[in-house]
DNA sequence: ACCTGAACACCGTTCAAGT
DNA sequence: ACCTGAACACCGTTCAAGT
């Protein structure tokens, strides 16, 4: 019984499961598959075509062009993201930050498409909603809440991207050693700031560098008041 | 008198004065040519390579990859860049960030590269020097002020790098307006926080937020304490 | 309306062979 | 050592033609 070809009496079966019709759902869902298991990069119009056994020409029906589709791709993994529940509103903001963070940490170069398109899907709207929900909880001024949810996103997204880059490429540990190289070799004399501070300018984890500047941002968001009067629509719109 | 071989006797001129002879400043002077009349993303190792008359393998001599010669371009653009002399030092702060951010203005998709590749050249090195005397200046301490300039540097970087592509993109407008229309047309119910601030989350200039931006980051950096201890090397070398 | 083959106009990088 | 032609293995997007 190596054959199955019972009720379905004539199609080319095996091999792909029958061509199932194009979607943009289905679409985004296989470019979601194919950046899990090869990454970002391998996620291109031919190839995701190829994936669904037709031509590139085909995409466009659904997406407008590859920005679209790696927007769409980020909304998608957003989708798990959520605040604890517990503790106390820094930490779960804190705790929320990371855990975005590290969704685009785990596929690098998203990050990257991250901070070049505006993001605006469903998930990414939940994401904001609680970041100020909590900003909202810990007493910061609505406005400053307002403008502070894009330093905080803008930060944690634009971290990731050089993280996920710099693991990416092979010989970081060579790019590292002639970083550290030229700030400890700077004269004292042309840069003193830089000579002094050498060590630190480098040191701490990523970890460590990470909550120091979400601890940072949320102390200069707090104290920091946002220009008064009916300040204009960032595109003039009245 | 159609021909002009007069006094060089025998060598292919006119068209090209004379092939010079490759060099990695003679590559990264003609790279910034063409990004300045046509932008970065023309800046390929084949349009290069015939801009030198040359073959793309040629360049490779001098030049690693397309990422290294991203980084020398950047460090050249950096050239003119320089604190003014008078004026409170926050102001002569914000003005060297928003040269440094006009510069990445003015030759968009170069913000981009920036955020990816870990510049450290001679020009990068003495704005990092400058921000360094500015913020010591500003009486932030040490540990703080190493900390807080890679902050500074990756926000303006950053936002250049969102403006930039934004500015590129022809239906910019189209985005905009529908990320408003989301905003406002979120549910009440279902993300109470955007709706009662979708006015907000957009307002403003792209100045305006900026000067924000800066000013909450020199407040946080100012108030916030890095960790103490003798924090390891981020790649953990002793 | 949806789908497609074929084409247009490109890419980065490598490598064996030359000078 | 430096330089190169040619090749390998790809791209995004458009468009006229089909169903």
């Amino acid at each position: 019984m190596g054959s199955d070809a019972t009720d379905q009496p004539r199609r080319s079966r095996r091999e792909r499961p029958a061509k199932p019709a194009l979607s943009r759902d289905g679409i985004v869902a296989t470019a979601v598959g194919i950046m899990r298991s090869e990454g970002l990069a391998k996620v291109t119009m031919r190839r995701l075509a190829q994936e669904l056994d037709t031509g590139p020409a085909s995409l466009y029906v659904y997406v407008a062009n590859t920005a679209e589709l790696h927007a769409a791709i980020l909304d998608e993994l957003l989708e798990p993201l959520r605040a604890e529940d517990g503790g106390d509103w820094r930490e779960r903001l804190e705790g929320l930050l990371t855990s975005y963070t590290t969704t685009l940490f785990a596929h690098p170069g998203l990050a990257r498409a991250a901070l070049v398109i505006q993001p605006s899907g469903a998930h990414y709207l939940r994401l904001v909603e609680s970041l100020l929900a909590l900003l909202d909880e810990g007493g910061i001024p609505p406005a400053q809440a307002a403008w502070g949810v894009d330093l905080l996103l803008q930060y944690t997204t634009a971290t990731a991207a050089e993280q996920a880059t710099r693991d990416q490429s092979a010989d970081t540990q060579a790019v590292w050693d002639s970083l550290t190289d030229t700030l400890h070799g700077t004269s004292d004399r042309t840069h003193p700031h830089i000579a002094d501070l050498a060590t630190r300018l480098v040191s701490g984890t990523a970890e460590q560098r990470m909550s120091w500047g979400i601890a940072t941002l949320i102390n200069g968001i707090r104290a920091t008041p946002v220009p008064t009067g009916d300040a204009p629509d960032r595109r003039d719109r009245v």
